[in-house]
Formats: structure tokens, sequence, C-alpha cells
DNA sequence: GCTTTTTTGTCACCTGGGTGACACATAAAG
DNA sequence: CTTTATGTGTCACCCAGGTGACAAAAAAGC
């Protein structure tokens, strides 16, 4: 076994963790803070499930990744020590968007999201949470397709940027999800890093293919369809 | 000229924005908002520049985009009505991520940051502040990175993954940043989004170019030389 | 309505990066 | 000190997607 660190204020501050905090704040926390051994390959948590906890990483790195439609493994960041994680926790109901495992072996410290925030800043979980989702959570939105367009065929991108364009774009429609947005071809290229005229081929044949259709300039999408196309799990966010 | 919208607690109500908030706080928020026009293609901000405003998005589309090394303009996100967006106000000192542009003619509402937390929130805007720069603040980060993979060959990629590796593992070292990190060429493939192959030349590439050396399996990198090769404005974050 | 400008559709051609394969080097494990 | 496993370096070959060019179709101006 592996000698456990101890963790006080000054093993905080050395790891530059809430930098902001008072030390009687901190002392506080430390108390509520469950510090947990994790072995190399271990998987802290899986994406999809739910979030209740919040994370410091004490020693170690951590490691976060998430599955591509086609089975790879995307790497999306390494955690240094010091480091919060799994901060979907802080937000009303929201599932880990990546996974979690031991990059190295580690020490981690885990919390209850409601005793962080409020023990660091004295106000109602409930709103603090309630905040961040309409502040920063459309930021985890982006940060979603993003990660996901790394190891994505342009075709997959562009049902990507689809969805997320009726999700917050679309009226319901008899034929599917209208989009009240005149988009050209180049605006879509650009949204997804792609050429022009790439994008208008395969706009073609998705409209071949029923994944969308078109009335003069306006889109109509199939939102399973392209969800089925973009590779995702059918039934999601 | 075009006419002014009325904005109130119904208007707020019927947008979603603020879903958590009680309409005396709403109306509170509201009589410190400034209302302004924005027409098609004008820019709101631009990257780069200090962020002391958060947006309501009232009617219209806006959108955000940034600027990449080869000079192409990268579509970030297209904004929503009931959307608040200039979100890195809220974090101390940060500047904008993004360009803000009026996608179509908008009506915004502008509030300082300060006043939008106090007063939804009852907490004081320093400590709100830090705290989300200390939870959400690394998340932004990522987003900057997978917005800049965006129109990167694998080379710049290598060099941004390498970059953030260097700010959250690296210690000065006599030859430049070391890397306490074994990382193999496979991990940095995943990381990057591409195959182990080519990363293994690129490495090679760049240690004959001098922007990275190798101690066994530990890298040493040259930070200004990585930002060039990144094709990032030398002197950055 | 007609004219001008902006989009769309489709080519043919080029290139960065993926794939598989295999030798070589370096670390772990015994 | 060997053996075995895990990384690294380098091929030759292929393909998704980029580029340029241009005609047809839609919009926007007038």
């Amino acid at each position: 076994m592996v000698r456990t660190p101890i963790l006080n204020v000054a093993t905080v501050r050395r790891l530059k963790a809430f930098a902001w905090a008072t030390d009687r704040q901190i002392e506080r926390l430390l108390s509520h803070m469950r510090l947990q051994y994790v072995e190399k390959r271990t998987v802290l948590f899986n994406e999809g499930v739910p979030s209740d906890s919040l994370y410091l990483l004490v020693s170690g790195v951590a490691k976060l990744s998430l599955r591509s439609p086609d089975d790879e493994r995307v790497l999306v960041s390494l955690v240094a020590p010091g480091e919060l994680f799994g901060i979907t926790s802080l937000m009303p109901g929201m599932h880990r968007a990546f996974r979690s495992e031991a990059f190295s072996d580690c020490w981690v410290g885990a919390v209850r999201p409601e005793v962080f925030v409020t023990t660091l800043l004295d106000c109602p979980f409930a709103e603090f949470s309630a905040m961040m989702e309409g502040t920063v959570g459309r930021w985890f939105a982006l940060l979603y397709r993003y990660t996901h367009f790394q190891s994505s065929s342009l075709r997959q991108k562009l049902a990507l940027a689809l969805l997320e364009l009726a999700q917050k774009f679309g009226v319901r429609d008899a034929r599917g999800i209208l989009l009240i947005l005149k988009l050209t071809h180049e605006d879509l290229a650009n949204l997804v890093g792609a050429s022009r005229q790439k994008v208008t081929e395969h706009m073609k044949e998705l409209e071949r293919q029923q994944v969308l259709l078109r009335d003069r300039r306006r889109l109509i999408v199939h939102p399973d369809r392209l969800r089925e196309t973009a590779g995702l799990p059918v039934e999601e966010k």
C-alpha cells in the first residue's frame, strides 16, 4: 500500500487550489472531503452517469476522455494536481460529459458539490447551480460539440452542427424541425471547419437520404436521422 | 429606424432567460440593462479585448467567431434569442475569447457583470468570479484549444496541445520547459485526434527544428517557438 | 420587369493525413 | 542478464476532403 498524503491547508495552498478561499473555508471543506487512492487505469466515473461529486486531484495525473462514434477513445484533457474536475456536478441534473480515469496512480479528494458551494461561497447551492447552468451551460454544449468533432467525418460534423442549430433555432413542423435561420453553405462550412464545396455535396447527399429537406432557403431536419448519421446514441441530452 | 422592443418581466419569461430568477430580481436587473440595436455585420466586441459587459440577446441572431492562424474566420457558435453571451466577463480580468458580431439585425441588452451577479445571486461579485475561474476556467482553456484546432494542421494542433501541457505540467529548466509526464506518441495522437505514425513524424520534425528536445522519455519544449509553430500571436494568455 | 450579386451544384485535380506492415530501440519483468 | 512487452521510426499506398474554375439558379436591387 501507499502512504496516505496529508491534506491540510498548507498542502492545499501548495497545490494552488482554491487560491481565493480563506484558511477557515479550506479547513471546513477538507473536513468534508473523502480522500481516495486510485490506481492507474482505474475509471473514476464514466460519461453519461449522474454526477454527484466534485473532485480535487491531489497527486498523480487524471485523464478525461470520451468514446467517439467509431468507438475510438478521444483524450480530451489531462488533469494536473491542484485542479478540480467533475465539474458537471455543479449544474443541476447534469450527467458526466467525459469518462475520468487515472492516467497514473492518483490521490483524489471528493466532495459533494453542495458542500463545496456553500462552504466557499455562502449562497444556496440550488441558486448557484441554476446560475451556472444559465451562464456556462451553453459553453458546455459547445465543448461537447467540439470534442465530438475530433475523429468525426465531415458528414458527422454536419449532422452534429445541425442538431445543435435545431435545438437553438428549431420550431416544430409537420415535416420535422424547421430552422428559422437562413444559413448559406458557406456559413455551415465555417461552422464545421470545412470547404464550401464539400458542404454542398454532403448537404445534397443528406437531402437525398431524407435526413433533411429544403423549402426555399429554409432547412427542415429530422432529428432522429441526424442523430443516427452523427453516430450518436439515439436519444440523448 | 426600428421600433424598440419592450423589455419587461413578461418578455424575459417568454425568452426563457433567467428562468430560475424571481420577478423582483428580473425587474431589478432590467433597470440596469442598456438596450441597444445592433445592425447586421456590426462587431459588438473583438477577441482579446477586456470584457466588462455581459449581454442578453433579445432578438435576432448573434455570431461568435475567431480568427485562425491562417487568417480564416472560424464560426464558433450562433447565439439564439434568450441566450446570455460575453461570459468571459464573469471571470476576473479575462479577455474576450471570441469576436461577437450581429449575424442579423439584433436587439441586445448589456449589463455589468457585477450587477448581474449581485442581483441574481446575492453574493459578492469578486467571490463568485473567483469561484468561476477556479471551476470552469479550465473548461474554457479546453474550449479555446478545440476551437483553435478547427482549421489547424496537425503540426499546429500538436504545438497547441504541447503548449497546454507545458502550462499544466511544465517546470522551468535550463533548456526550456520540462514536462514532468511520460507521454507516448499514442497519447499525443489521441489528444490531437491523429494517427500515431504521423505524430511520430511531426515530433521528429519538431525536434529537428529545435522546437523541442527529448531527454530519454521526457520532453523539453521551447514555448515561444511552439507558439510560433502553432500560429499564435507571440505572447498571450 | 430586368440587372447585378450571391448562392448552389459539379467538375477535375492535389495533398495531408490515415492505414498496415515491419524493423529497431527501450523499458519492464523475470 | 535475458526475455517479453511496449514504444519509436519509416516505409508504400489510399482516400477524404481541400482548391480552383465555371455554369446554373436564386435573391436582392433598381
